[in-house]
Parts: structure tokens; C-alpha cells; sequence
DNA sequence: ACAAATATGATAGTAATACTATTATATTTG
DNA sequence: CAAATATAATAGTATTACTATCATATTTGT
């Protein structure tokens, strides 16, 4: 039952994998041990050989899911995305009140852990600090382009313009719409970021956190 | 002369390279032609072979100035953004309105080339896109704090702990003074790598710049 | 002018990375 | 029970990311 309702829920982009990770327990392995191991060692200095080594598989067994460690990436970041958007699009749903649906998608996209969801073999709490510290070097790459005309970030793009039907359902006339949207769903992460590492250049902290922030700031780019 | 005035304003910390690579013509070369092969190939496939072969000169004489090309990538860096806050320094000097001056340090900030500097071996326009491209992959490592310790990151915390005094200037009461600093300085990049790669979640296009939507932004938060 | 120091170049070598190919073996399925 | 499929094991290649050594050219200090 799990297994159904996390197929439904989160897609990934056919393009990112060889092979379906969620068709086997190799495949489900792979993805949630990655995880882990690109949190504990960083993307840099992960590789699918070390990655074998911790599952106790081979290394050329892991090549017949993923391409190479860029490809696992996008689909790990695919898959982030994927499950907030379901988050958000069902947590949302019943608010009437723009405002107050725009609170809680900030909220939402902040959150390291969500609720009411659960999944077998995926650890969220490492998941969203992979996504904070290696989401950005998926796009900051030269083969942006033609991978985005494969669709590979279309989720991403999908959860931006979502953000910003809220924001323009509460300013129609509001020129920055789409550019607000973006700012915020990127500065969250990167507050987030800052706080862990560059704490004199933030307000976030323990008591101040990134929704905080950005609620603010919205609210007054919309009055 | 312009070397002078170069090596005045123009300060990289120490602990980035093994040897000053203003102090002669291969460390000239070196720079120069990093930032362009790093511009035209990106950062993952560049390598000192690469950059020694087209300076006509030697990967291991590479080595003697910088450790690894993540030295030298934080090397571009800080020159950049000393180079900007040199610039800010000099151009908002005069400028006594805080509005004002807000607002052209937002554009030193985005402009891609500066109109009153020439640097005889650094090509502007290529670093500029760098930056863009390429900054965000020199603090997201698994290094970042031992090398934020060393002082690698002064610069770019500096710059936006000035751009922070500007908006205090404005707001003393202001809560998010940090946050929104480092946002902007954040998003100005990434909104203008949206406009190249992802123009479906940004403003920002040949009419609407970066600093449009974020001086609207920050003076909406001052009022 | 000359010895000493320094900078660069050339070559070689190592360990790790990022794969691909092949073959053997185990498991599933029709 | 045969055929198809998945995984494991091994080997091999080109490239990367260095380090070490030695030769040679250039600069500098006296």
C-alpha cells in the first residue's frame, strides 16, 4: 500500500534513469543508500564504486540504473520536488484564504520533514539537506540546456509557477511575479544553507527560521 | 601604474594560492586563461592539463600556484567580489541619499562590466559569468566551514554586510537586514542565470534587468 | 662578472575516477 | 523446465589529480 501510494504520488522524468529504481530492491537500495552517502561524504567525492561498496553490491550494477552520479542527482532532486509539490498541492487544497496559502506553501517548501508522510526506504531529513547543499550543481552546468529541453527540471519549474499563482491570485498586477517565486524557492534553501555555515551574513537562526523571513518579505512585495 | 592601482584594490587572501600569481607573468596567464577555458568548457571538465596546454606551458608549473582548481576557483572569486566591493566603495562614496544609494549598489552589483575599470590581463565579462555560473560550487562543499575559518569567504560576507549598513541606513528597525542582503546579493546572480536557462520562472529579459525586480523588492520591505 | 637562488619545463609515476565489456551465476517467468 | 532477466565478478581503458625528480633558463645579490 506505501508502494502505491508513493508511485502515484512522486514521478520522476523517465530520462534521469537507465532503469527504473523503484522496480527493485536494488534499485530502492541505490537510491536511499546515495542518499545517505552523498550527505555524509558530499557529492564531490562520491562515487558509485564507494556506493557499492556500501550496499554491498558491484559497482557495474549500479551503472545499468544510473548513467553516472550527475543523472542519480537530477533524479534524487526529481524526486524532492515531486513529493513537495504533492505536499503542497494536498496540504493546501482545502485554504481558501490566499494568504494563508501562501503561508503555508512557504512553510511547506521550508520543512525538513513533513508529517504526515512516510516512506520506506527514503530518509527525508537527509534528503533535504542533500537538496540544500548539491541542488544547485544539477543546473549549474553546461549541459543545462539541452537537459531542460528533456524535461529533466520540469517539476522544479512546475513548483515555481504554483508558488506563483498564489502570489498573483493576491496582486494580479504585480510585475515580478514569476521572479519573486523563483527568488524565494532558491532562498530558501540558501538561507538555509547560511545558517549551518555563514551565520554572521543571516537572521536565521534557532528562533528566527526561513519562513519567517520570506513571509515577511512577500507580504510586503504584495500590499 | 594600473598595476598598482590593481594590486591596491584588488586584495585576495593569501591561504588561497601557494604562490601570488600577480607576481609574474605565468600567474598572469594562469588567471587569465582559467577564467576563460572555465567560461567556455565549465568548471567539471576543466583541469590544469587542459589550462597548460593552452598557455603553452606546464601542468605541474601550474601546480606551484594553486593547490587544486578549487583554489583556484575560490581565487577568481574573491578578486571578483573585492574587485565589486572596491567599485561600491568608490561609487556610492558620494552618495548621501540612502535610496540612492541602495539603488546603485544594486546595479554595481548586477553590471556585468564596470565603465571606469580596465584590467589589462582579466576579462570582466568572462568572470562575470563565472561567478553566475560557477560561485555557488566554492562554498558548497564538504569544506566550506574549515575553509570559512581560514577566511576565504571575507570578501563576499563583507560585501554583504555593506550592502546590510545601506538597508539599516534606511530602516534601522528593519529584522531581516542579514537575510535580505544575502538574498539579493544570492538572487541577483541566480535570476540571471533564470533568464539564460530557465526564462519560464523569471521576470528577467532583455526589457525587465535584475536590478528592476529587486530594487522594487527591497524598497517594498523598507516602507 | 659570477655564484647562488629561483622559476619554469619536461618527464615519469601513482592512485583514484569514470566508465565499458565480458562472462558467470542466480532468479524469475512463461 | 527452458528461456529470459538480473546481478556479480573480473578485467580493462582513458582520464584525472596529483607528486617527485631533474634539467635548464633567468634573475639577483655581491
Amino acid at each position: 500500500m506505501k508502494y502505491l501510494e508513493h508511485s502515484v504520488r512522486v514521478l520522476v522524468h523517465e530520462g534521469v534513469y537507465k532503469k527504473d529504481p523503484e522496480t527493485s530492491d536494488l534499485g530502492k537500495n541505490i537510491v536511499s543508500n546515495s542518499l545517505v552517502l552523498i550527505d555524509t561524504i558530499g557529492f564531490e567525492a562520491f562515487t558509485f564504486k564507494k556506493l557499492g561498496e556500501k550496499i554491498g553490491s558491484n559497482e557495474s550494477s549500479i551503472y545499468r540504473y544510473f548513467e553516472n552520479k550527475h543523472m542519480l542527482l537530477l533524479y534524487l532532486a526529481s524526486w524532492y520536488w515531486s513529493w513537495k509539490e504533492y505536499i503542497l498541492a494536498f496540504q493546501t487544497a482545502e485554504i481558501t484564504n490566499p494568504f494563508q496559502k501562501l503561508k503555508k506553501a512557504i512553510e511547506i517548501l521550508s520543512a525538513t520533514r513533513s508529517k504526515d508522510d512516510n516512506f520506506a526506504h527514503i530518509d527525508e531529513v537527509a534528503l533535504h539537506r542533500v537538496i540544500i547543499n548539491e541542488y544547485s550543481k544539477s543546473y549549474l552546468t553546461k549541459e543545462v540546456d539541452a537537459e531542460n529541453e528533456e524535461g529533466y527540471f520540469k517539476v522544479y519549474k512546475r513548483l515555481v509557477l504554483r508558488l506563483q499563482e498564489i502570489i498573483v491570485s493576491i496582486k494580479p498586477n504585480y510585475k515580478y511575479s514569476l521572479s519573486l517565486s523563483s527568488t524565494v524557492l532558491e532562498g530558501i534553501l540558501h538561507q538555509q544553507f547560511l545558517k549551518d555555515h555563514f551565520p554572521t551574513i543571516t537572521n536565521c537562526n534557532e528562533e528566527v527560521t526561513a519562513p519567517d523571513f520570506f513571509n515577511d518579505l512577500v507580504l510586503k512585495c504584495l500590499k
